[in-house]
DNA sequence: CTAAAATTAAAACGCATGTTTAAAATGTAC
DNA sequence: GTACATTTTAAACATGCGTTTTAATTTTAG
């Protein structure tokens, strides 16, 4: 039998929702611990600082995600396409619906604010933690793209994070917006298999001469 | 001869470079009033509140940039191409650098901002303001993509700006890494073009089976 | 059952924020 | 130069924040 919730696992529940929505700074203790249903101090007592209670939020994301990508990464076949690559992302995200139902959107809605507010302790914290999954598919994408440069690679792989982390953030909105326009309603999940074929063709196109 | 900068000068000018660099909401007046080394109140005087100052900064870039994109839009070639399409975004960019020294540059950022923190009041200003602009971009590009579906160019008109807007926020940080591991450095400019044959070569994909 | 440890609870602290107020200073028109 | 309007100034206000404190409560061990 499942045990019931810890007052730890509550915050944690609630945190991700919050920050998932609204953003790490612009969430407050008050509202998490309302929304759990527990005390305000206990964010205090069980994570030491809201800083720390962050890091726990990526953590239980970060840790399930970056080690299976680098598997991932490390099992294409030879002759991979950046397409290749980039499917590659499909099942470590899959994965994060074993950690939380909506596991996958809130870990993009995560990383796309823990980006947009240049949280510097989380962009060490992610780094100094996954910096080589990072340095790996760098590397894996230039393997895929020899005729591109380091520097021009370097670039290339920050659109996509740009293009990836910014669909999630305004997701909700855009998918309103395009059921409104569209009358077409789009589902999360869906929204990647839309975004890896622009990603590849952005990464593949030709440089500027 | 060039009059004395009026204090409501002062407050756009120290405004805008403080929201580029920070966000909207983690710059608070008194940063703003301090660098611009007039009196906190005079923000509220002048302007009403700090959401009216936001819409002011903005309006500034707005009002140029705006207008100048929907001219270089109409004034396209037949048979134009994507990369044609992006390319029209160099001159009213450039007509930015007009309005103050590295205007190109702050207005991206601000851009980036106010699509990062969900403000709402700032995305209602700017679709009510120029959303006829965005609908003969979205118009535009589809000219240039007949083969996709106009949801399929939503989307993508949509990674195109979150590439963009990211670039641009993460810029300064990416920028330095990328003198640091590669020994380039890079000037603001450049960056647009890395990022239009990414961009062009994204809306073009062919899209999933 | 009892004593110690871990957790929860309520309240307050210190600080920063946007905004307002009311007086002082400055500029303008006659 | 005087009266009026505009602008600047300093202070305070109300609110929300993360954090800390202290006491009550619950859980755990012996």
């Amino acid at each position: 039998m499942t045990k019931r919730a810890t007052t730890k696992d509550k915050i944690l529940d609630a945190a991700e929702v919050l920050f998932a929505e609204h953003g790490f700074k612009q969430t407050s203790l008050r509202q998490i611990t309302a929304e759990a249903e527990v005390n305000l101090a206990s964010v205090n007592y069980h994570f030491g600082s809201k800083k720390a209670l962050i890091q726990a939020v990526m953590a239980r994301y970060l840790e399930v995600f970056m080690p299976s990508l680098a598997t991932e990464l490390t099992q294409l076949d030879a002759g991979f396409s950046t397409r290749d690559v980039f499917e590659c992302f499909r099942t470590p995200l899959a994965e994060l619906r074993h950690v939380r139902k909506h596991g996958p959107t809130l870990f993009l809605s995560l990383l796309g604010y823990a980006y947009a507010e240049i949280q510097g302790h989380l962009r060490r914290y992610t780094m100094d933690q996954f910096g080589d999954v990072m340095a790996l598919l760098l590397d894996t994408l230039h393997q895929a793209n020899p005729q591109l440069s380091p520097i021009d690679m370097f670039w290339r792989l920050h659109f996509v994070l740009g293009a990836t982390v910014f669909a999630q953030v305004s997701g909700p909105a855009l998918r309103e917006i395009a059921a409104a326009d569209f009358g077409e309603a789009v589902a999360a999940d869906q929204v990647i298999d839309r975004l890896i074929p622009f990603l590849a063709g952005g990464v593949d196109a030709t440089v500027a001469e």
